[in-house]
DNA sequence: ACGAGCTTTTTGTCTAGGACATTAAAAAAC
DNA sequence: GTTTTTTAATGTCCTAGACAAAAAGCTCGT
C-alpha cells in the first residue's frame, strides 16, 4: 500500500491538526494543559508533533462536540469509550422524535458502493434514484442524509477523504446538471437569491442543496460557489439587486465565526435584503440571531420562500 | 455603502480583523510590534480594538503583498502612498512579453458582461460559443484565455472577487455539463485518469478544463475536485487502478510547494502510474522533474495520451 | 414536578514577548 | 552576467496567565 520506506511513524504539526480536526490551535494547547489529551511529542525545534492516532482521537471528539458532548467531560475518555459513546449517540440522537430505527437502511447501499471504489455505479445508482423520486424527495431523502452519513464516516475513519471527495464530486454533477435542466421560470415576482458560504466553510454540497429546492420554487437563484470573503458578498448583493442572500454552514465551521460573521454580514447589508443561514452547524439551532432567518433543514426553504413571496407581493 | 447607524465609530475584535483581511492573528500582533502598525486601541477588557479605517489599510496591505510586495516596506507607508502604488503596479504589468496587443480582442464582450454583473447573457453567450465552436477549440481559444484574463483582471484589481466567482461558477456549470454529455467511448485500452490538485490549490477550472481534453480523447476520467492531500491521492490512485495521476497548478501556488510535492508524489506512487503536471504556474516551464510529465498547455494533452496508448498497447 | 433566578464551573480566546525556521533580498564570488 | 554565500525579513510557534461567555448546577416559589 505504501511505496516509501515508512519505518517512522506519521507526525503531524499543529496546524495541520488544525485544519484536520477543526479544533483551533490555542484550544489544542489548552486542552493538553486542563485535560492531558492531546499529548504530542516534539521535534528537534521543540514544536509539538501529534501522532495520526492522537488526531483520529480528536477527530471523534470532535463529532462528539458537534453533537452536544462538552470537551472537560469525554477529552480524558479512553478511545474505546469514546466510540462506545459515538455508536450510542447514533443509536439515541438528540432529537427525541426520531422513532422508526434507522430510517436510511436504503442508503446504506451507496456507502457501499462509495468504499468500493465503483465511481461509475455510484453516479448510475443515484441517478436512478433522482428520476425515480425526482428532485425534491431525492435532495431531502437521499443527498442529505447521505451527506451526512459520509461526513460522519469520516469524522470516524470509516471513510477516507479521498472516498468523500469522489462521492462528493459526482453528487456535485449530478445537483449540477439537475439544477441546468430546471428552464427558468417566470421571474414575476419571485426572489432573487444570492447563495454562497464564508471564506471559512469549503463545503459546496450544502448550497447545491439548497439551490435545487430554492429552484423548484421557481426562485432566481445565482450561486458564488465557496469562500466568498464577506465584503464580496455584500458588493455582490447590491450589484445583481438580491433579495435574499443565503449562507450555508457545515459541521466544521468554528461557531464563533458563524456568529460573528452572519452579524457582520447583517449590519453591513440593505436592511431590505434578508440574510438566511442553513446547513449542520449545531449553533444555528442553538441560538437565533435579530435580522438572521435561521432554517432547520431544506423542507423549510419552500415556506420561507412563499412568505418572502406573501410579504413582498404589494410592494 | 453601510447600512448602519453609526453614531460611534466602529471597532473591530482581532478575530474580526482575522476573517476580513485574511492576516492571522500572530501576524497582526508582531507587525503592530516591529512596524508599529497598525495600533488597534483596546477595550475594558484590554483586548484589541481596530478603527474600520485602519482595517481599510490592512485590506489594501494584503492586496499589494498578493501582487508580490513585502510588509516590511509597505507597511510603514501612510494610506495615500499605498493606493499611488496600488495604481502603479496597474500600469506596469510584470509580464513583459505582452506585445501583439490583445490576441484575444473578440474575448473582451465577456469581461464586458462579468463587469456589468449579466449572469445571465454570459452564460448564454458562452454557450453559444460552446456550441459553434465545438469542446475541443472552445476549451483552448475561450475558457483558457479567458480564465487567464479574469485572473490578471483582479490581480490589478479591475475585477471584483465576487466577479471572479460568478464567472468560475458560471464556466464550471457549462463544463461539467459538457462532459456529462459525452458518453464513455468504448474502454479498449484507454488510461484511466485521476485528476485533482494539491491542498493549497483552490482553483478547481484548470482541471475542469483538462478532463475536458481528456475526455474528447477517449480517456476514462476520475475527478476528485481540488484539494486533495497527498497521501489521499496515492490511496486513490491504488483504489482505483489508476494509469495517470493529473494535477492541475494555478499562478498563485507556491512553487517550492509545487516541486516538493510533485516529488513526494512520485515517491509514494506505484513506478507504472505516470504523473502529469499541467497549469499556469510557472515553475513548471522551468524546471523539469524526473518521472514527471509538464504538460505547457492543454493541446498538449492529446499527444500525451496518445503516447501513453502507443506504450501500452503490447503490454 | 417544573420554571425563574442565582451561583459556580467550564471553556475558548485573548494577552505578552521571545525564539527560530524559512524565504527573499543583497552581496560576493565566479 | 550568473551562481553561490551572507544577511535580513517574516510568519508561525512557544509559555503561562487571565477573563468573558456559556453551560450546568442549585435554590426557591409555585
Amino acid at each position: 500500500m505504501n511505496f516509501r520506506a515508512d519505518s517512522e511513524p506519521v507526525l503531524l504539526s499543529i496546524a495541520a491538526v488544525e485544519r484536520d480536526t477543526g479544533l483551533g490551535k490555542d484550544t489544542l494547547r489548552v486542552w493538553e494543559r486542563r485535560y492531558g489529551f492531546p499529548t504530542p511529542g516534539r521535534d528537534s525545534y521543540g514544536e509539538r508533533t501529534y501522532p495520526l492516532e492522537q488526531v483520529e482521537k480528536l477527530r471523534v471528539i470532535k463529532r462528539l462536540m458537534d453533537l452536544g458532548q462538552r470537551p472537560g467531560r469525554i477529552v480524558p475518555l479512553p478511545i474505546e469509550e469514546l466510540q462506545r459513546l459515538s455508536q450510542g449517540m447514533y443509536a439515541a440522537p438528540q432529537n427525541v422524535h426520531s422513532q422508526g430505527d434507522d430510517p436510511h437502511s436504503d442508503l446504506r447501499q451507496y456507502i457501499d458502493l462509495i468504499e468500493a471504489h465503483d465511481a461509475e455505479g455510484l453516479r448510475r445508482g443515484l441517478n436512478q434514484a433522482l428520476a425515480n423520486q425526482g428532485l425534491n424527495h431525492f435532495v431531502t431523502n437521499v443527498v442529505a442524509p447521505l451527506t451526512g452519513m459520509v461526513g460522519d464516516g469520516w469524522m470516524r475513519g470509516e471513510i477516507e477523504v479521498f472516498e468523500e471527495h469522489l462521492y462528493t464530486e459526482c453528487m456535485s454533477g449530478l445537483l449540477r446538471h439537475a439544477i441546468g435542466a430546471l428552464s427558468e421560470t417566470g421571474t414575476a415576482q419571485q426572489p432573487a437569491i444570492l447563495l454562497t458560504t464564508f471564506p471559512q466553510e469549503s463545503h459546496g454540497l450544502g448550497l447545491l442543496m439548497a439551490e435545487c429546492m430554492m429552484v423548484l420554487q421557481g426562485a432566481r437563484c445565482l450561486s458564488l460557489g465557496t469562500q466568498t470573503p464577506l465584503r464580496d458578498i455584500v458588493k455582490a448583493a447590491i450589484a445583481h439587486h438580491t433579495d435574499v442572500v443565503a449562507l450555508s454552514f457545515s459541521v466544521s465551521m468554528n461557531p464563533n465565526h458563524v456568529l460573528d460573521g452572519l452579524e457582520e454580514l447583517r449590519r453591513e447589508l440593505p436592511p431590505h435584503v434578508e440574510v438566511w443561514a442553513g446547513g449542520r452547524s449545531p449553533i444555528l439551532q442553538r441560538r437565533a440571531q435579530k435580522g438572521i432567518v435561521a432554517l432547520r433543514d431544506l423542507a423549510q426553504i419552500a415556506p420561507e420562500i412563499k412568505r418572502w413571496r406573501k410579504a413582498n407581493t404589494e410592494a
